[in-house]
DNA sequence: GCCCATTGTCAACAACTGTTGACTTATCCA
DNA sequence: TGGATAAGTCAACAGTTGTTGACAATGGGC
């Protein structure tokens, strides 16, 4: 932790700074492995901020999610090269975290019984639903299922 | 629950119950979601004899996904018609927990802190490795890993 | 039929979880 | 400069978890 000792207080930067915390965490570990206090102290603060801002650590969860946002910019660009664009960001780029970190919380937490439900929600509102858009085949609903679950699969399998 | 309403002692029967009880706990929740006071009401007896039996939970978990054995019969027919035995499994066949229950076990804690050592060893063990060997070609290594990815992917976007 | 090792239960522990209320401290406006 | 309000900390809560030791009951061998 770098900065002053005893933080400005301002309740915007506050929450940003939980929210990016809670992103962080749950991109690398799984709903259950993620504990409050674990984010409280990455964002520098009480553990007890996370309930009084967010109401509830469920509801951190699914702010975590909302605020990463779609597929950012993968369907930018030509759709003969869709592919080689989604494989660069699942397989090469070391940097992760930053345009597939929505997807990284996700399948973190697939298997969590308290928080499936909101990431089956998010993903078809942010995955699912704009990907079968974009590709608009008759059958794309059934094409995007078999890409996702593959982009899912190998993203568990590379780590 | 059937049977006689005071179940014989038998230590070999009683840990197969356990360990019965705790293959269908794991494949349909992750290991955090997994209580031993769960698998023991489901076994019929009390939590005590699971840590007793067995060690700890994390033993317990460890039995259980041995106690699977691999991907069965899915190397048994002609390499032509493969990939249709596997959608098969994984798509289609209404009854799950028989055949890949170890895979369903494996991919519902995959991401479980606690269980992700145990369960990458019996990946590698019990299914990428004997995958590759059965393959056979110079590059099966990466060709099984996407299709385990694959496979991993759907079996996870399918419920 | 009795004894003892085996088998199972019960209660409790200690650690950890998310959450809440009371308290303290800083910030901003008058 | 004071005071009111927002911001943050602290301690404790109630619940759950895996685990353990003491106790009870069963059943086979003498």
């Amino acid at each position: 932790m770098v900065g002053p000792l005893v933080r400005q207080r301002n309740a915007a930067v506050t929450r940003d700074s939980i929210l990016e915390a809670a992103r962080q965490r749950f991109s690398r570990h799984s709903y259950e492995d993620v504990g409050v206090r674990d984010v409280a102290g990455d964002a520098g603060v009480d553990a007890s901020l996370i309930s009084r801002y967010f109401g509830s650590k469920e509801d951190l969860f699914a702010s975590a999610l909302d605020s990463c946002g779609g597929p950012s910019d993968m369907f930018d660009g030509p759709r003969e090269t869709f592919g080689r664009r989604v494989a660069d960001q699942i397989v090469y780029n070391p940097k992760r975290g930053e345009k597939l970190l929505g997807m990284q919380i996700m399948l973190r937490s697939v298997g969590s019984a308290r928080a499936s439900e909101i990431v089956q929600a998010s993903a078809c509102q942010n995955f699912f639903d704009p990907f079968i858009a974009w590709m608009g085949a008759p059958d794309a609903a059934v094409r995007v299922r078999i890409l996702g679950g593959l982009m899912m699969g190998l993203s568990v399998s590379r780590e």
